[in-house]
DNA sequence: GGTATTATTGCAATTGAGTTGCAATAAGTC
DNA sequence: GACTTATTGCAACTCAATTGCAATAATACC
């Protein structure tokens, strides 16, 4: 929490209500601002859905948050602090996996193949959780 | 192009102009709506967007076109007669290059490790083309 | 503490991709 | 050619996300 305090006022941003609002309701779980806002309204916090956008595109830019996009397309975002991995899907509820996976190799075989600089990749899994089998 | 006509007209759909144009315009590059619009206003000829967007639906359906999206969340559509690859996007200037990678190993790898019954991935990299670099 | 400065917020209006309803049009069939 | 029905184009709409701007609140300075 200290944490963010500083990184916001090194950059001269300010530490606001709606900012540690809404960063006391992120998660490791990707969220949408749709559903950061129903969790938000349920807690009596009155935030406009505008600050939450504003709110997390400055958190992804000072490397607070992630954003990620699944097939729906609507932005999704969950805390940065842990390690690289990456999500499977449920392709009948949406329910979210992590999932931790050595992808050393095929990295290194994309740059190897490709003649593009290569900086990041985006890599999902989409299938069916127990209770939708 | 008779393939087409023969997929269609299985299902009960006709054979038409705009379909015929529409898929005269598709590539094995991923292309948008609003790209696809556009090379046909090139060629006077005049679909509605709303045409368009109606029958690459219909051809990811049938199994003639593919979708995806990238991170600007837009859809593209590329011709799906083509092996199972991938693709590196700059994130400078939009350039497409296709990527064809053993990802088998991580295929598998993933279905261990994840309680999902994984049917599908998505994966991307991004990165700077030549002329960008 | 009180005041000045300026980042931040909320509201309303706007953008842009994609969808839907419906009457007019054009394929396929006989 | 006439009939049936899939398809098209237009307009209206949805929904996530962005923008302009006046009101508000966080920091800095006294
Ligand atoms: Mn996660
Ligand atoms: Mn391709
Ligand atoms: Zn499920
Ligand atoms: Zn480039």
């Amino acid at each position: 929490m200290i944490l963010i305090k500083e990184k916001l006022s090194s950059q001269g941003y300010r530490m606001t209500k709606p900012r540690q609002a809404i960063f006391a309701n992120l998660d490791h779980e990707p969220q949408s601002v749709a559903e950061i806002s129903d969790r938000l309204k349920k807690q009596k916090i009155k935030i406009d859905k505008v600050t939450i956008y504003r709110t997390l595109t400055q958190f992804v830019k000072l490397g607070i948050v992630e954003e990620t996009q699944f097939k729906d397309k609507i932005s999704v975002y969950e805390l940065a602090d842990q390690e690289h991995h990456h999500h499977v899907i449920c392709d009948n509820c949406g329910k979210i996996e992590d999932i931790c996976l050595d992808e050393k190799i095929l990295v290194a075989a994309a740059k190897k193949n490709s003649s593009f600089k290569i900086k990041s990749h985006h890599l999902e899994f989409f299938g069916l959780c127990k209770k939708c089998c």
